[in-house]
DNA sequence: CGACTATTTGACCGAGCTCAAACGCTGTGG
DNA sequence: CCACAGCGTTTGAGCTCGGTCAAATAGTCG
């Protein structure tokens, strides 16, 4: 908790300004895809007026596993993971976060996870307490978070399978194609597909070496299904075909 | 669907005879741990009136991955199991449920896997509509339900970090002491503890395969962490041993 | 350009998988 | 009461996928 206040402190804050006849996108690049996106024009006036935007650089630490949750996060750029760390070093990625991705899920009491940048980030933060506040005045917004936990459910099953059962290959596969969805999902260009993070990141994430990841990659183009990685982005070349390695046909 | 609405017709119905005067056990042998616990007798009255008792003999499916959720379930008796398929036939049991478990997480759309008993199991069962309905009543109801989301989540944080980085022996470990834990929050002797479930699902769970699973019981046994099993039950004779195991230390 | 970090590739190794056989428990029918 | 079939567990032998260790290469930033 000392250590997140801090690092909230160290954040350089973000323009703050807000414009009482503001169109829906001069709030925020993101507010249709995050939880925001259920608020009329007058509700995200109240909702900017309790809300924070800050700035997280590159490996900056945002909570720690056990944090009491009371502050809560979107992102508006960049991207963060948050990952456990075993008592020998060993480290598991519990999940990456996107724009228009929530961190803090309603009503649980503290963070699951340390959570930290991947790259340089900018979060709107907001108190626990003033969202419950939101959340009990707006039901639209109390919707859109009771949506967030059987979501996040879902993809931690998926990532249980794939964890449990997958190949080095599916996995991989799987991986890029979640990106790929992802991506699609907050209107990016989508192909190529952005990989923010370094190999040890996805290796962790995967349950893999990043040797492994590092050589997977190199299979996948020989089999060219993706192309060469440019500037932190990688071409899936066949879509389909990653699919069915994805699933394991 | 179609699927489950068959299989419970096909059930044998509990004896669901209510008595008003009835003290809280009379009504349910798990009332205390379930989700029920938060309710008063009035309002069991009333949750009971909505609910039914089903049976389920081991083996049969209670839900399959897909099917809308429109009924839930609260385990009195037994164990299942939930679990996700690969098209080649590699499964992966994503969780067990025990006595007081809720199966059906508020809010969400569709089953996310197939559930099935792993022993004879009783359940105590409700149109989703009329928990949605005694909930908006009840606010305790309506927080114990809350409570659930991260709680489930939390576990499958844990089961991320065990089949992405943990070790065979540590896997069995952890499995061992979360049986004991369970067995303990629902009040029931503990140790030695009851295992229902056959090595293979065990397996299926860990991410392993049957004949590691029985090989690291093995183990185990010559390291005088557990002790010979017993009728489908194993005594854990060092806590902290199997403990340190677990943790990877 | 040089220092540093991330990625790629190679060679070898080992934890856990596969295949197979033996053993043990349980229920059934003679 | 025993024989035996069926299923689950145990154990062994050999193999494989992915891990480990190490060195070369390629970006990146001052």
């Amino acid at each position: 908790m000392a250590n997140r206040a801090t690092n909230l402190l160290t954040c350089i804050p973000g323009d703050g300004t807000r414009n009482k006849d503001a169109s829906r996108s001069d709030f925020c690049t993101v507010i249709n895809y995050s939880v925001c996106g259920a608020l009329s024009l007058d509700e995200l006036v109240r909702f900017g007026a309790s809300s924070k935007t800050i700035y997280l650089p590159e490996g900056r630490v945002l909570v720690r596993d056990g944090d009491v949750e009371d502050f809560i996060f979107s992102v508006t750029n960049g991207c963060l993971k948050s990952f456990k760390q075993l008592p020998d070093g060993r480290r598991q990625v519990t999940g990456f976060y996107f724009p228009g991705d929530f961190i803090g899920l309603a009503d649980s009491d503290v963070y699951l996870a340390d959570i930290e940048a991947v790259s340089d980030a900018g979060l709107c933060c907001m108190e626990r307490k003033s969202l419950n506040a939101l959340s009990r005045d707006i039901p639209n917004l109390e919707r859109r978070l009771h949506e967030l936990a059987p979501k996040a459910l879902a993809e931690l099953q998926g990532q249980i399978v794939l964890l449990g059962r997958k190949t080095a290959q599916e996995r991989v596969a799987t991986f890029l194609l979640m990106l790929l969805k992802r991506s699609f999902e907050r209107g990016v260009t989508a192909n190529p597909v952005s990989i923010p993070m370094i190999c040890e990141d996805i290796a962790d994430f995967l349950g893999l070496t990043k040797e492994t990841v590092s050589r997977t990659f190199s299979t996948l183009r020989k089999l060219k299904l993706i192309g060469l990685d440019v500037d932190k982005t990688v071409e899936l070349l066949d879509r389909d075909g990653l699919q069915r390695v994805a699933e394991g046909f």
